[in-house]
DNA sequence: GTGAAAGCGCTAACAT
DNA sequence: ATGTTAGCGCTTTCAC
């Protein structure tokens, strides 16, 4: 049961520790004679090099980290495949954990990746981390300690390589689709209300209701948490006003939305028009199906992945901030355009 | 840049490495003075023990991997909270890598996480793996190396702890609700046609058809792959007889015959009911809402947890299978019982 | 062709 | 109160 070592060969064959090491690496130092002893010994018993005394000697893993908030969003699980295929390609690993959108989670999944268990860190920060705004523990990683990238949730505190979306165009776009299509009251539903993605996204929203000329309604912009009742949040919503455009701001929160909107009634998309963010799995499937902005998150995770193995193989190039722009994919749950 | 050791700081203050050492980790044999002084520089320099030299040291690293087939699959989603809430709760880490369904990739996982990376190891088996049987990897790691927890997709040739679903049971019991609803015509619709999970699925199947003494009729038994069309095996399905209730075996399956079902024109629940496996995020939002069989996924999670933290602890312990009973949770994709 | 020694970063038992 | 030594498992000079 106890792993097998070097020595314990070394003990067996009555040869040094280093002639063993250079046998199963198959050395031409080695006899062909006690090397193959020594290999077929090695593999019946299972030899296996102990990979941390190994990454101990090369201060290197081979290996990066990702931290992703929440793994219930199909985006992130789309940027895992991207960073996941880079990474593969250029023969890391990766391991990813998930901050689940808390601080505290975050900090501690951090501890233990920083210090020798990971070679770089690609991070999207957690909602609550960016709300108070508490990046010194990643601004001291990314000044002294590893590489790092941030992607989609950053931080302008952090000095680092990122991969960001670009929100604020999407809020702004997708807002003006509504109009163009004729919507007059649009509503702007956030699960997401603190996190830099959010806020950029209301500012887009904002800039094209000042560009079309109509009022700003903040009883049309609606934060929730995950602890309130969605339900009750959207039947005020519904009551306050004619709405016939929703924006909700990730997939689960526009498929609520619709489902909400349906059972009180309302036909969707000839009542109310919805559109929700990232393209994954459950939009196509619902009906009608939902009109949503893909963010291209395999794409993200791609660059991401890219940018972090260039840094660690070039620590002193500057940093660089990539902007991935959205798509918008029409489909059923918005009206035509005429 | 460059991480600092306890090394550099002996240099800085020019006294011995085990004099840092204990100063760094409060010891009371050093003098309030020096051991000031140098947990400051420490601070200062953003001094971290290297995690690699301490694992060595302790041959453990408090982290358990788990390896799941397709983290799109809300079931092991759920496993993997489970595992991580009592794996946090005992002190460990958990670090979560995805086999995508593919044998190499999960031998590359494994071949990561096994050689000190991780003290113990929870697997569900990629398809491909149980398909081919091709485990021989695995039983050397469980007889040689480390402990193994395999949950939902285990195999018999692996002698370790276990936790798996009753799924013959699940299969069985599902197939009679579909009868005592008044179906005649179930099909069984499997993504997973060859994993121990769906063959179970599929003997329960059988054996409440012979027990309410209807024939089996294998072309109401449909396995399709990725690569499939499921629409067009769909039309295939409900061409060749009128069917009134279909089982998917998993979430987005399930999702996907609703889908199919509904724009040929059928009415759900009264043309045909459908129940799917995996209480998750879509079944709830699709119209109908769809019936599941819930497999108690965060349960499963912490019982493979406990089970292996208790093996870490005492190698020696027989080995333990744990099986979990599904639930029906009814919804409305299904005809009402009378 | 084989082995001794040093070292990766750290701790702990044992001097001094 | 501080230092020395040994060792975790491994590789890599450098001797022999």
């Amino acid at each position: 049961m106890k792993k097998i070592t070097l020595k314990d060969i070394a003990k067996y064959f009555d040869v040094s520790i280093s002639t063993v090491s250079k046998a199963v690496n198959d050395s031409h130092e080695i006899s062909k004679d006690l090397k193959q002893r020594i290999q077929e010994y090695a593999k019946e018993q299972h030899y296996k090099p102990n990979k941390l005394a190994l990454n101990l000697l090369n201060r290197s893993t081979k290996t990066i980290g990702v931290i992703v908030p929440n793994i219930l969003n199909y985006f992130f699980v789309q940027v895992l495949y991207g960073i996941e295929k880079v990474a593969n390609e250029n023969g890391y690993n990766i391991i990813s954990c998930i901050s689940n959108e808390s601080y505290e989670k975050e900090s501690k999944t951090l501890e233990f990746l920083d210090s020798g268990t990971v070679d770089g860190l690609i991070i999207s920060l957690a909602e609550e981390t960016q709300v108070k705004e508490r990046v010194e523990g990643l601004q001291e990683i990314a000044e002294n300690q590893i590489p790092l990238v941030l992607f989609d949730r950053v931080s302008d505190l952090i000095a680092c390589d990122k991969v960001i979306v670009d929100d604020f165009e999407a809020g702004y776009k997708t807002t003006k689709y509504f109009f163009n299509i004729g919507c007059k009251n649009v509503a702007f539903v956030s699960p997401i209300g603190k996190s830099s993605v959010g806020k950029l996204r209301h500012e887009g929203y904002k800039k094209a209701l000042e560009e079309a000329g109509r009022p700003y309604d903040e009883k049309l912009v609606v934060n929730f948490t995950a602890k309130d009742d969605l339900d009750l949040i959207m039947s005020f919503l519904l009551n306050y006003k004619p709405i016939d455009g929703i924006l909700g701001l990730d997939e689960i929160t526009a498929v609520k939305i619709l489902h909400i909107v349906k059972s009180r009634g309302y036909n969707v998309p000839n009542d109310v028009s919805i559109v929700g963010f990232t393209n994954g799995q459950l939009s196509q499937y619902v009906t009608p199906s939902l009109t949503m902005v893909s963010q291209h998150g395999k794409f993200i995770g791609e660059k991401a992945a890219e940018l972090l193995i260039k840094r660690i193989q070039h620590p002193d190039r500057p940093f660089e901030t990539k902007m991935v722009k959205t798509s918008l994919l029409v489909r059923d749950s918005t009206k035509k355009l005429q």
